[in-house]
DNA sequence: GCGCGCTCTGTAAGCGCTTTCATTTGTTTC
DNA sequence: GAAACAAATGAAAGCGCTTACAGAGCGCGC
């Protein structure tokens, strides 16, 4: 069944089915609701390759992220495609995987199957890409269609980023334990992401400000490694070295500094307080619960998905959105 | 750029050029290689539209779930991404959130795209759908493309179906608590799914076979409850009954049971076993850890990606497939 | 009454590809 | 060497839609 039945059962020609379709004015009404009399009677479906073909265009808007497993993405993966699909777009969702250097392969897989709009998601691939380290191939995809990147920040004509402000949440969190007296702090680090080094520097400059001496350490680990993360703690325990606090770049981290201080009898919060971030279903697992740093992923998909919808329907959008994240206080942290 | 600008190049016609694209054996080498050429030189992709109305496929599998953000869905919805990627497959990921009666809703909003194939993952919808208990839309889906079940069963001529053994598993595990001398089993219930019913009855025939009083309590909860599952445990426990071991539907629950085991002094596992299922990373959170049921979803998932590759290449493939999940022991269980 | 501009509708030309069918060329076979 | 066949290629007809363009019908002012 196709557009040429529709139209014989109104009684018109297919350009005037097609107006109904796409909405066009220039049809006047009583012949509107024949059409659409007729559409919903032969229960007809546009041909979207058809479609497509006409307007260059399907309703489809490409994720790109490196593992929709990770809590955090997946949780973001199923904001923005639902919030997408509430003005009808559809969501391909595609994956590289733990190769984050294939993203240039992925980005024009997506891009050749004409979606309207791409947005990367994880940003694991914004810095620290060898082959790639400016990332050109994003800003060559923002040629063909509009680029959104959530938690990443290019500038570039048709790329729009929605960023928490990691650095400043992580360097109040840190101010807040050094107010606590705290002078040794840990901090567990993970991800090649500009988010993570945001985090890194508010941590930092916090420290730099509060005129603690150099005496942090940090160290690079994977973003779902809660065994590595104990173990990296376990390694400055051994060493003698003093602590008294511990953040971490994901709460998945957190957790092990929980398993670390627990399997040592070491008092938390007393002894140690430990700041998560994500405030994922993780933090509350634990026992004591985390304290977390919660980026409001909805929200800050809402904000993504409203920009993409804009730009898309021809009207403006801010080219770069700051949201605050906060710190949300559990068990693991005074007070 | 199109074929005709390849066809130019390469000077042959566009219906050599074509032939070379889909592989039709029937062009000479050195023709072949010189189209090759011309398409790499041009640097030429194929208009999915044109090339989907004249094949009527656009090799994309949508992928049906309620919700992706589940660790349990998320980490499949990444496998099966995953794996069809490899065969350049695309996926067009659809989540019905909350409302699980949209699913005839999505369902044909995903068929309307011209997918290849439809993959249900979570099977909330198996069951105990009032409106469509009989998952009629699915049978109806299954008269356009084939349908791949994770997690569910229905049979069908054009519905393929990869299911674990959830009986056997729950089974099994409930058993060995009765060898441990548990005899005061509570199963914590949540989910409306084939899968949770076929826990459930695992669990109840596991206590029927030993004979053991109809002394069990379950109840219904959702499936990110951990405070509801708290809740539940130290009301039973407010009433004083007794309680010696804990079987969960998710490790969410899990969490809750270790939880209110903590809060009231209550010895894991020497007074209370705990058992989870999914093996997801919360089994690692908690501490002490949670001994849980894994369901291998990277094998189910491959099962059924090559199932539905084999399907969409015309070959047969089984139309059920059941595989056993394990009990993987950690620290909430003796042993 | 005529021309003008407006609204509504139809005709037909694409969009970029696949594929049938016909044609050409080369290869056997007797 | 002619007939029969196979292999390689091109011309052209779709696929189902959008849309530029043209035309029909109508009301209006002069």
């Amino acid at each position: 069944m196709n557009i040429y039945d529709v139209s014989q059962k109104a009684g018109v020609s297919i350009a005037t089915v097609s107006r109904v379709i796409n909405g066009n004015r220039s049809v006047a009404d009583s012949t509107r609701r024949r059409v659409e009399a007729a559409i919903k009677e032969l229960g007809y479906e546009p041909n979207v390759f058809a479609r497509g073909l006409g307007l260059n265009t399907m309703q489809t808007i490409g994720i790109l992220c490196n593992d929709s497993s990770d809590i955090y993405i997946a949780n973001a993966v199923y904001y923005l495609q639902h919030f997408l699909s509430e003005h009808h777009y559809d969501s391909i969702l595609c994956c590289t995987g733990n190769n984050p250097d294939d993203f240039r392969k992925y980005t024009k897989m997506i891009l050749s199957k004409r979606v309207d709009a791409v947005i990367y998601t994880g940003s694991q691939f914004i810095l620290n890409h060898p082959e790639d380290h400016d990332n050109n191939y994003i800003v060559d995809a923002s040629k063909e269609v509009p680029i959104f990147l959530l938690n990443g920040m290019l500038e570039g004509e048709n790329i729009y980023c929605v960023v928490n402000d990691d650095h400043l949440a992580v360097h109040d969190a840190a101010m807040k334990l050094i107010r606590h007296g705290r002078r040794h702090i840990v901090y567990l680090y993970s991800g090649t992401t500009l988010s993570s080094q945001n985090k890194l520097s508010g941590f930092t400059d916090a420290l730099n400000e509060a005129g603690i001496p150099n005496r942090i350490a940090y160290t690079h680990l994977g973003p779902k490694d809660i065994y590595a993360a104990k173990s990296y703690l376990e390694s400055l325990y051994d060493q003698n070295l003093p602590m008294d606090a511990v953040m971490a770049s994901e709460d998945t981290l957190a957790v092990g500094a929980v398993k670390f201080a627990e399997e040592h009898g070491i008092r938390i919060p007393e002894d140690l307080e430990i700041i998560g971030y994500n405030n994922s279903i993780l933090a509350e697992c634990t026992e004591p619960e985390l304290t977390s740093i919660d980026n409001h992923v909805e929200k800050v998909c809402r904000t993504l998905t409203d920009n993409c919808l804009k730009v898309l329907a021809g009207e403006d959008a801010p080219h770069k959105v700051i949201r605050t994240a906060d710190l949300i206080s559990r068990e693991t942290t005074v007070n």
